[in-house]
DNA sequence: TCCTAAGCGAGACGGTACGTCTTGTCTTCCA
DNA sequence: TGGAAGACAAGACGTACCGTCTCGCTTAGGA
C-alpha cells in the first residue's frame, strides 16, 4: 500500500471517529452517559454498528479516547498551575495549583462538565482527571520543596489531597449552578486547601 | 391491621431482606457491584425472583437501603467527630471530623470498603456517604462557630470540602493497601485539611 | 363428625363457591376467559387467595364445576329433544334434536354464551357440551332405530355429526349477532342436518 | 434497499424462520401447543431469544404464519373439491367438498393433525381452518347454484355448516384412531351432510 | 363457658415465562 | 478495503401469574 493511499483513508478514519465522539458528547449533555446506548451513538453519527466496533471496543473506550483531548486541554501544562507568564518579579504567592483556569473552562462548557463531573457524573472521567491532576501536582510540589527537605506528609498524599479537593469544589460548584465566579472559587480553594500544604512542606508562601 | 398481628410476618420479611442484603454484600466483595446480576443475588440468597422485586425496585435500591445501616454506623453520631468521651478537661483540640474511627472501620472490613469506595468504586455509595458526611460536618461547624461570626468561606463549601477530603484520603489509602495506621491517617487529615478551616472560621484550635 | 354439625359450615362453603363462580361468570362476560387471572376472581369475590385454592384446583376447575349446572340446564333431558309434551297425537315429525330451546336459551343469556362458544370461545366448554350432546343424541337415535336394523353409518358418527352441527350453527349465530329467530335456526338445522340422518338410519320422518 | 441486495440475507432469514417453525411443529407433536414455551422453541431451533422476537410477535404468531402453508396445502384449490381430473364426461356427482384428500393428508401426518385438531386441539388453528374452508365452500356453492335461484337457507350458513361438519368428522376420526379409511370417511361425509344441502339449494346431484 | 376445628383474609414466597433491551460478533453487499 | 446494514447469540431486565405456604382472626358447634 502506497503511503499516499493511506492519507485519504486516515482522513476518513479521522472523520468517522470525530463523528462518533461528537455524537457521544452531544448525547452525554442531553441524557447522561449511562442512558446512552451504542445504538444511540451510531444513529446520531449516522454510522453502522460494525463501524463503531471497528474503531472502539465499547462505549467507555470511545469516551476515554475522546476524553484525552479534553482532559489535556483541562489540566494540560498550558492551562493549569501556570503562574501568569506576565507575572512580574515579586510573585509573592507561588502557586501549586491554580484553580481559576479550571473553573473558567468549566463555566464555558458547563453543560458538558456538569454531565461529566456533577451529580452522578461519570466516575471513569473523574478518576482519570483525578489521576492526571494528582501527578501534575506532585511534580509541582517536588519543584517547590527546598532541597533535602522531607515534608511531614508524604508528597503523594498531599498531591492526591489537592487534586481531590479541586474536584470536590468543582463538583459542588457545578451542582449548585456556579453561584460564585471562577476567581472567587480559586480564592476559596487557596484559602481552604493550601494552608495545610504550606505547613507540611515547610514553605511559607 | 394491628401492628402486633404482623410480628411473625415482619420477622420473615426482615430475614428475607437480610438474606438479600447479605448476598449482595458478599457478591460485591467477590466480583464487584457492576458484574452482579439480580439472578446472582437471589441464587446466593436462595430466594425467588419475584421475592426480590417485592422488596426492592432494583439492584441499586437494595444497595442503598442496605447501605443505610452501614453509612449510619460509619458516620452516625456515635462514631464520628466524637471527642473521646474520656477526654475531659483539657481538650485543647476541638474536632470537627475525627477520621480515625472511619479508617478503623474501613480497615476491619477493608475488602468491602475497597469494593465500595476504592478503585472504581460504586459512585452511588460515594455520593451518599459524601452527602451524609457533609451534612454532619456542617452541623459541627455551626456549633463551633463563635456567636454572630460569619466565616470567610460559606459553611456549606467548607463542609463539602472536609467530607470530600475525607473520602479522597480514604480512597487513596484503600487503593494503596493501607500503608499507614488509621491513627496516622487521622493525623495527616488534621494536618492537611484543618488549618485552612480554622483560618476561614476564625477559630484557633 | 356428625353430618348435622357441618350444616352451617356447608352453607358458608356454598356461599363461598357461589361467590367464586359468580365472579368468574361476570368476568368472562367482561373480558373473556383467557384474560382472567385468579387474582381477578378473588378480588371480585372479595376472598383470599388461599380460599380459592381450598375449593378449586385452578381456574379451569372452577369453570368446569360451575359449568355443570349450566350445561345440564342447557342440554339436560328436560330441555332438549323433548317433543313438546302437549304435542297431540299426530306428531308426524319425530325429533332427534330440537335446536329451538338451545337457541332460545342462548338468546336469553347471549353475552355469556357468546363469551363461551362464540369467537375464540372456551374450548373446554365446547368440548364438554359436544360430548354430552353427542351422548344424548346417540340414545335418541337408538330409540328411533327400527328393531334389528343397522344404519349405513355408525350411530356414534351420526350422533357426533349432529352435535357438531348444532354447535357450529350456534357459534355462527352468536358470532353474527343472532340475525334469525331461534325458531328459524331450528328450521335451518332440521333442513340441513336431518335429511342425511333419516336416509342413513332408514327412517322416513 | 434494492431487492437483489438482500438475496443472501433473505435466504438466511428464510432459514431462521424455517428453523423456528420446524421446532414449533415438532414440539407440538411432542408435548402439545400449550405446554410449549418460547424458550423451548429457541432451544430446539438453536437460536437466540431476540431472534425469535425479531421475526414473530409471540408463539401464536409463529403458529399462524407457519400454518398458512399447511392450511393452504390442505384446503388450497389444488387439493380440495377437485373433481377427479380423469373423471370425464359423465360426472354425475358434482362435489362441493371432497373430504377424501383432507382425510388422506391427516392420515399421513396424523400425529401433527391430532395435536392440532384432535382432543383439546389448538382452537386458533381450528378457527382458522374453519374460516378458510367455509369461504372456499361458499364459492363452490355459488358456482353450482342455478342462475337466479335463491336457496332456502342462506349460503353462508350452508358453507359454515359444511366446513363445521368436515372438522367435526375429522376430529372424531383422529380421536378414535382413524378406524375407517379416508375414502370411507368421505362417503360418510357425503351421505350425512350433503342431502340437506342439495335440498336447500334445489339441485339434484 | 370455654375449646376446638374449620373457613377464611392476607400476603410472603419460589418458580417460571414473558416480551424488551442491549451488547458484541458476524456476514454480506456497496462504493 | 472501509463503511452501511442488519441478522444473530447471549443473557439480564422488570413484570405477571401461578400454586403453596404460614399466619392469625373469626365463628359455631360440642365439651
Amino acid at each position: 500500500m502506497k503511503p499516499e493511499t493511506n492519507e485519504k483513508v486516515d482522513r476518513r478514519v479521522q472523520r468517522t471517529r470525530q463523528l462518533l465522539s461528537g455524537a457521544l458528547m452531544s448525547l452525554i449533555v442531553e441524557k447522561g452517559y449511562d442512558a446512552i446506548t451504542v445504538q444511540n451513538i451510531i444513529d446520531r453519527a449516522n454510522l453502522g454498528r460494525s463501524t463503531f466496533y471497528a474503531h472502539y471496543q465499547d462505549k467507555e473506550d470511545l469516551l476515554l479516547r475522546g476524553m484525552e483531548n479534553i482532559v489535556h486541554s483541562l489540566i494540560g501544562d498550558e492551562n493549569v498551575a501556570r503562574r501568569d507568564e506576565g507575572d512580574e518579579g515579586d510573585e509573592e504567592t507561588p502557586r501549586i495549583l491554580s484553580a481559576v483556569l479550571i473553573f473558567q473552562h468549566a463555566k464555558e462548557q458547563h453543560s458538558l462538565h456538569k454531565a461529566m463531573v456533577g451529580g452522578r457524573g461519570i466516575d471513569v472521567i473523574i478518576k482519570t482527571i483525578q489521576t492526571h491532576l494528582s501527578q501534575h501536582v506532585e511534580e509541582r510540589i517536588q519543584e517547590l520543596l527546598p532541597e533535602g527537605q522531607t515534608p511531614s506528609v508524604p508528597t503523594q498524599i498531599t498531591a492526591n489531597y489537592l487534586a481531590g479537593t479541586m474536584l470536590t469544589l468543582l463538583t459542588w460548584w457545578l451542582d449548585n449552578n456556579m453561584p460564585y465566579s471562577p476567581e472567587r472559587m480559586d480564592e476559596i480553594f487557596q484559602e481552604l486547601a493550601m494552608p495545610g500544604v504550606w505547613a507540611t512542606i515547610g514553605v511559607t508562601p
